[in-house]
RNA sequence: GCCCGGGUGGCGGAAUUGGCAGACGCACGGGACUUAAAAUCCCGAGGCCCUUAAAGCCGUGCGGGUUCGAUUCCCGCCCCGGGCACCA
């Protein structure tokens, strides 16, 4: 009688496996609903995140199916990646082996969770027959132009010994995977993919995505992106040949802009001081800046410095001449790399001029006590009335940012535009466990594609792993070796691979069409089951997999494969799970059980920090381990206890008494229907209309009705388990002789039904297991979820509070169909009523059915 | 600095469209069962006042406002978490 998982759970597996009910087939026989997870990355072992996000979409996967959709619900492996690498060093092995080892194992404890997946369109995107269609890709983006290749600076990572993406650098200048090795930035030859050719798609794609993304990944996204809205503006030089062009939001201050203000890096800097004869003095200030990493350069406390570059340009609207300057503050990378200083109205501009003793011009003048040049402290950044602007004198300075933009257009001496600060996206990486980008490098051809005929390019398996820095592929001679493709004469293939990110940028596409080895994609089965309904992932990936997924979904959109703009209809972002830290002021963070009871350091038998909740991981030692979880209470208690904590995006704190809960729910549930099981399975499914039958099925019906539109409306999986755990308890106060009474068995036989339909998506094996146990000949997780009958559910008798001026004083039962003066004069005769409004006189009622009554009097 | 979230009992959380604040669970207390304990089942519980109960009053970060009625809407703050940031 006693709840074991242990003895049910792998029973269930099995029979699902064998009998395949989780396959989706290619042919549609219902609407599809395509439900996917953030596929892991093989590290090892699954962690309680990964419990996490699987539990929340095997519960929406589950629940599809019993609606009528033909669910579509895959798992695979983001398998490419630098901890393979890394361990491959440590532990003398090979990526490959590690990586493929780990996906076997971690293969079976996602199996012991039970999680409904169509395992037969499992990926692994380290398989040659899974990158060779993004070499395919590659070859299509060079043709196009979406993948080219350029000189840049990048982010280097000394630890990773490759570029990352701006995305990959920390805030602090950080590596964002050796959170202390700080990014340098290295000039390199790298591929990049035109994803700002996409970028007021992404913005715009925005639109049809609200409502199904949370708002807060949105902004998250468009702050990414960084549009702004401006204009470029000619500056010509003094010299008369050539000239300066900047960016800027406010050419509506460019009768205020008193010099110009360049980056160090820029070409122009150089040149100004050569010919000035300012070389020396010029090129120390440049050096020096250039010589800072990134976290000084863009540190806070950076002050704003700069050196006058000898070279002069004219403001294009006064005429006046005006000095150039090369400054720490201005980004190369960013706008044109020079910006017009407009010392009034900027701050940045501002503090540069007063350290330099440059004009400062005040032409926008705010509502109030007028500027003045010389006394004023701070730059005014906000709005008013343009002065000393020529013709534009009197105008609103928003008005003017259009009106002078149309004016410098007219001469030919700007236009408007827009600026991102979203960058293109380098993806090449110098590393050996990823896929191989598909070219060739020839000394007399240049750079030249590998043949389509060719592809795929193997990553070669005998490679040197040692403590040597660097690209292991770059010492493979052989594989590197290769006559080129156009003139036959010995050439080298290029040795960068992909960052990872491409991979994971598809992945949801190749699910549809996984084993097909003639082309990357079907696009009629893409059709078919494409875009994913429900996507569910961490907020992680908010500004990294999530755009490049969308840009690589509009490009092959473009060459016809994919469906629709957008990949993810639906994105719901689960929040971390969490877990109290403790911390003993000798060794540091502590593991829970390298504490004694009375919150000791079982090392050192000091008294041990107990630090506020935070995600787990195992460098803070607050890790608790799946495996261990689902041998102890079972894979179902784990699924319960994750669901039951806390709302899908919030933090989970974690906690053992929950689990415990988790689990003694299951076990009152189990208890119950075991016990009950001869009566119920022998019971037929008709009834009278006592009230003893009225009750009953009023609150199966009521449940039923709650957590459907929990589940399917709301996602709010915690209440919805409330509502079963209710239900629960209710059948427990059901005196035992109702179970075997034919005049309520047949209700408790709905009501027990009905409950283990609602359970099985929370926990599936339990389910089964007490469907069967009630006589249940087929698959629960087969069946049609029940519908619930309204009718049933309503209650006859209501209990309504009422209110005298705001407070409630009484409350009457009363039907809910009763008209307001029906109930009104229920309420009138109340005494508690009447006591309250002694002396008083009613000047209104208000009547909510069902919800109140209320009186207000004086 | 700009932009998003969030703040509710001892704890996790609930309150779906402005309508009974605290569902459900954890921890706690009491009872039943037991020689006993555990497990299980039942009951109780926001705070103040009070021997107890009733009644009353207070109560959703703080201060105001709108409303018959505000956790919910508006204005002004405080605190916590997150994103962006010398981005011109």
């Amino acid at each position: 009688m006693k709840y074991k998982p242990q003895d049910i759970e792998k029973k269930w597996q099995a029979k699902w496996d064998e009998t395949g009910v989780f396959r989706c087939p290619d042919e549609l026989s219902a609407p599809k609903y395509y439900c996917l997870e953030m596929f892991p990355y093989p590290s090892g072992r699954i962690h309680m995140g990964h419990v996490r996000v699987y539990t929340i979409g095997d519960l929406l996967a589950r629940f599809k199916r019993t609606r009528g959709y033909q669910v579509f619900h895959p798992v695979g492996w983001d398998a490419f990646g630098l901890p393979a690498e890394n361990a491959a060093v440590r532990h003398k092995t090979h990526p490959a082996k590690w990586t493929w080892e780990n996906i076997a194992f971690m293969r079976d404890q996602l199996r012991q969770m039970g999680f409904s997946y169509d395992w037969d369109r499992e990926i692994a995107t380290c398989s040659p027959d899974y990158y060779r269609w993004e070499q395919l890709f590659f070859l299509w983006m060079m043709k196009d132009g979406v993948a080219y290749r350029k000189r840049a600076t990048l982010n280097w990572c000394d630890e990773c010994q490759t570029v990352l993406a701006n995305e990959q650098v920390n805030r602090d200048g950080t590596c964002f995977i050796h959170d202390h090795t700080p990014v340098k930035q290295k000039e390199l030859d790298q591929w990049f993919f035109a994803i700002t050719r996409y970028v007021e798609e992404l913005l715009e794609g925005h639109n049809e995505l609200a409502g199904g993304w949370p708002e807060n990944i949105l902004e998250m996204q468009r702050n990414w992106i960084g549009r702004s809205e401006g204009a470029e503006i000619i500056f010509p030089l003094a010299s008369g040949e050539g000239s300066i062009t900047v960016f800027t939001t406010r050419p509506d201050t460019l009768y205020g802009a008193t010099f110009m203000s360049m980056a160090p890096e820029h070409p122009m800097v150089m040149e100004f001081a050569r010919q000035s004869g300012r070389e020396k003095e010029v090129g120390e200030f440049v050096e020096r800046v250039s010589r800072q990493d990134r976290e000084t350069r863009t540190g806070e406390e950076q002050v704003k410095e700069g050196v006058f570059t000898g070279g002069y340009c004219v403001n294009p609207v006064t005429g006046s001449r005006i000095p150039v300057y090369a400054a720490n503050f201005v980004l190369y990378e960013y706008g044109t790399g020079a910006v017009m200083a407009v010392p009034a109205h900027d701050q940045r501009d501002f503090e540069f001029a007063r350290k330099y003793n440059l004009p400062v011009v005040v032409v926008i003048q705010p509502e109030g006590e007028p500027l003045d040049d010389a006394t004023m402290r701070a730059a005014h950044e906000g709005p008013g009335k343009m002065i000393r602007s020529g013709e534009f004198d009197g105008a609103d300075n928003e008005e003017g940012k259009k009106a002078v933009t149309r004016y410098l257009e007219s001469r030919g001496s700007g236009h408007a535009t827009v600026q991102y600060r979203l960058r293109d996206w380098g993806v090449s990486r110098q590393r050996y466990w990823g896929c191989p980008i598909p070219v060739i490098h020839c000394e007399a051809c240049g750079i030249v594609p590998v043949p389509e005929k060719d592809l795929p390019v193997i990553l070669p398996e005998d490679i040197p792993y040692s403590r040597e820095r660097g690209n292991p592929l770059a010492s493979v001679e052989e594989w590197i070796c290769v006559p080129c493709p156009e003139c036959g004469k010995p050439a080298r293939r290029e040795t960068d691979t992909f960052d990872t990110f491409v991979e994971s940028s598809w992945y949801f596409l190749r699910y549809i069409d996984p084993k097909n080895d003639k082309a990357p994609l079907d696009p009629e089965k893409m059709r078919r089951f494409a875009p994913v309904d429900q996507y569910v992932g961490g907020v992680e990936h908010a500004c990294m997999h999530l755009i490049y997924a969308r840009f690589f979904h509009k490009y092959l959109r473009d060459k016809g494969l994919a469906p629709g703009n957008e990949p993810f209809l639906r994105l719901l972002s689960q929040g971390m799970v969490c877990m109290q830290t403790s911390e003993c002021p000798k060794h540091g963070w502590r593991y829970s059980e390298e504490v004694d009871e009375k919150g000791l350091c079982r090392q050192c038998g000091e008294k041990v920090i107990v630090g506020r909740s935070m995600k787990m991981s195992k460098s803070k030692r607050n890790v608790v381990e799946p495996s261990e979880l689902i041998a102890r209470y079972g894979a179902d208690t784990a699924r319960v206890f994750v669901l039951f904590a806390a709302p899908p995006e919030r933090d989970l704190d974690w906690s053992e008494q929950g689990v415990e809960g988790a689990f003694r729910f299951l076990s009152r549930i189990y208890r119950l229907v075991v016990q009950r099981a001869d009566a119920v399975a022998s019971a037929r499914l008709a009834w009278d209309d006592s009230g003893e039958v009225r009750r009953i099925r009023q609150v199966t019906h009521q449940t039923l009705l709650k957590v459907t539109g929990d589940i399917e409306e709301r996602f709010h999986f915690n209440t919805a388990i409330a509502a079963i755990m209710e239900m629960v308890n209710s059948l427990y106060l059901v005196e035992d002789a109702a179970w075997s009474e034919p005049a309520t068995a047949g209700a408790l036989k709905e009501a027990v039904e009905i409950l283990l339909h609602m359970l099985a998506p929370f926990a599936p094996h339990i389910a089964e297991e007490l469907w069967v146990e009630i006589g249940g000949k087929d698959l629960l997780c087969t069946r049609r979820w029940p519908e619930a009958d309204a009718a049933v559910a309503r209650e006859e008798q209501v209990e309504v509070p009422i209110q005298v001026n705001g407070k409630i004083r009484a409350k009457i039962t009363v039907s809910p169909d009763a008209s307001q003066e029906e109930v009104g004069a229920l309420v009138m005769a109340e005494p508690r009523v009447r006591e309250h409004l002694q002396g008083k006189t009613v000047r209104k009622t208000i009547y909510v059915p069902s919800k109140l009554f209320s009186i207000v009097a004086n």
